[in-house]
DNA sequence: ATGAAAGCGCTAACAT
DNA sequence: ATGTTAGCGCTTTCAT
């Protein structure tokens, strides 16, 4: 392996030029003779010349390079956002750096800390959690930065953000259950999503109230911080034997994965789904279609969220004038849910 | 958003110092007293400095940054392979650049340009196509390279590779067929992975004939080519109605993907699983544990591929010895497998 | 203990 | 049309 690469001064030396002028050669400037320039590429061809874009970074300022955070790398839904925002990205000539923070502010800021010394072109942060203090240490580095679904209430007012409707999700969710007869409808959630958790908490409320529902605080089980690390599919899992015994017949599930793992509890208690209770998911992950039976939920359209805010950055490093979007969930009837059944007590 | 950052010249000028003082104070340099240290550390702090890493990559020919082709970073099992990546390179104070190939090999070979040209310290190719010609081409670019599950034959005597047992695995599962009494077994594979596939093949042949079992070539399906751009569930879905009327009584599957899709016919054609037909998977990836009944498979320890396969990169990265490593799967037996039924025809 | 100067590989303004 | 020079931000001799 050796050490130094060939520069574009070695082809300088051979071709018997200066150094600039292959340079500008290889980058066709209209003022190198047709000749030379292509003499001069044939050479670059030959010895395998690869340019620097370290060097050409440090000299216009640009690295091409764009950070971005994801709670899990293993994360069905953010995999697919990231999808979107690569292909964008790709497209525009620009890589991605990728750190996972596992939903953890230390390590969300210190990946953060490394695309600055990187001088990332532009941030991605997925599921952030940086709070207001935070965000003034942020603040003053000045590298274009969207959010994509936010997780803290305070501020975005400091950068630019793409979101799901998690209100709306969540109604549609609930008028779905309503829909099919359902006046029992629990809700199942998780405790560390601070504010889509919230958001579908609230939509599930709002839905409920408009509907002239009863809300019973035990219809409405969150998972407790013991939870907090292990993944979704165990909190499902661990929470709806307790939350079917309160009698409901619909439950609106945080996520995908918590809904299946509540499908997964009903198998084992003998639960049939969706004769003797209705599930709802969030999310729309591929595995939602291929559990039995398969998952109705809300999805969200994921490719687009990771796409639109890569779009969203292309646009801030062009000064181009953005608007925040936030993106509407829809909802995709499958098996898990259906009509209440008559003889239901 | 202001263009310039703060450069140590800044810090320099603002403590009356030199540069190259600042320089050396903030690298804890020995030979600066420790009272003009700390006060540059101070200033550097207030001032916001962010050290450019690119400035310094170009002086130190050292990037910290690798690159990693996946075919698709929304693939649960590669995305698994770079969580394990990541984990590793982070805590070497390494980032990680992701691309996507799609298995295509223009793509790759234009994603490893980009890494080329961006310096990158090493790299990573999951399910890699470059053939020999490339190779040639890559050759003298001289960066550490290591191969995750290599899909082209001939060549790995340039890079380094880490590899799951594909024989072994298929052994695994048709012997686990066979222990359960089945002897008519098949194999539904794909057409566009010409490796793993073939391997996988292969140890399935060698495992019929290790059992004196008869082997039929119609057991024995593999996607034709208009499959090669669906998704593998796709696939299972599409191929295992015509194979399951050659009277198999088990089918190994070339992935977990592909069991599922295989699952997913089952049931329309209400084929009781295991009870008319046994499923082997291949993978472990976590859907196949969501699935109804749960995916009998073989688990390739994915984290460990990729945390396997970056230490090696590590490694060369310090110029140490390394040697190829062909790690094992393991069966993990669930519900998609059973004993044969004795009224079977 | 600190400053001055060179140089990493490149681009661009300024000669000629 | 091409060469010379400066400089991006940093580290590292080499002086002092």
């Amino acid at each position: 392996m050796s050490k130094r690469r060939i520069s574009i001064e070695d082809i300088a030396k051979r071709a018997g030029v200066s150094h600039s002028t292959v340079s500008r050669a290889l980058r066709d400037n209209s003022l190198i003779s047709p000749k030379v320039r292509e003499e001069i590429k044939q050479l670059a061809q030959e010895m395998n010349y690869v340019p620097n874009a370290i060097a050409q970074s440090l000299l216009s300022s640009r690295t091409n390079t764009i950070g971005v955070v994801v709670t899990s790398i293993a994360d069905p839904f953010y995999a697919e956002v990231v999808e979107g925002i690569e292909q964008v990205a790709r497209s525009a000539g620009l890589s991605v750096v990728l750190s996972a923070s596992h939903r953890d502010v230390e390590q969300e800021i210190a990946a953060i800390d490394r695309f600055h010394r990187r001088r990332v072109d532009g941030i991605l942060l997925t599921d952030s959690r940086i709070s207001k203090q935070h965000t003034q240490q942020l603040a003053q580095i000045a590298v274009p930065t969207v959010l994509i679904n936010n997780q803290t209430k305070d501020q975005s007012e400091m950068f630019y953000s793409v979101e799901i409707d998690d209100h709306l999700g969540a109604r549609l969710a609930v008028e779905h259950l309503v829909s099919l007869g359902h006046n029992s409808i629990g809700y199942l959630g998780v405790g560390d999503r601070s504010r889509s958790n919230q958001h579908r908490l609230e939509g599930y409320q709002m839905a409920l109230t408009e509907a002239n529902l009863p809300q019973i605080s035990d219809w409405v089980a969150i998972s407790d911080e013991d939870y907090a690390r292990t993944n979704d599919v165990v909190i499902g899992q661990k929470m709806l034997p307790k939350l079917f015994t309160t009698g409901v017949t619909g439950i609106f599930c945080y996520n995908d994965m918590v809904a299946v793992g509540a499908l997964l509890a009903c198998r084992e208690l003998s639960i049939s789904v969706p004769q003797d209770l209705s599930l709802v998911g969030f999310d729309g992950i591929a595995v939602s279609g291929y559990v039995t039976p398969p998952l109705t939920t809300i999805c969200q359209p994921m490719l687009k969220i990771g796409s639109d805010a890569m779009q969203m950055l292309l646009d801030l490093l062009e000064e181009k004038s953005v608007e925040n979007r936030v993106l509407s969930p829809f909802l995709l009837k499958r098996g898990t849910s259906g009509a209440l059944r008559n003889d239901h007590t």
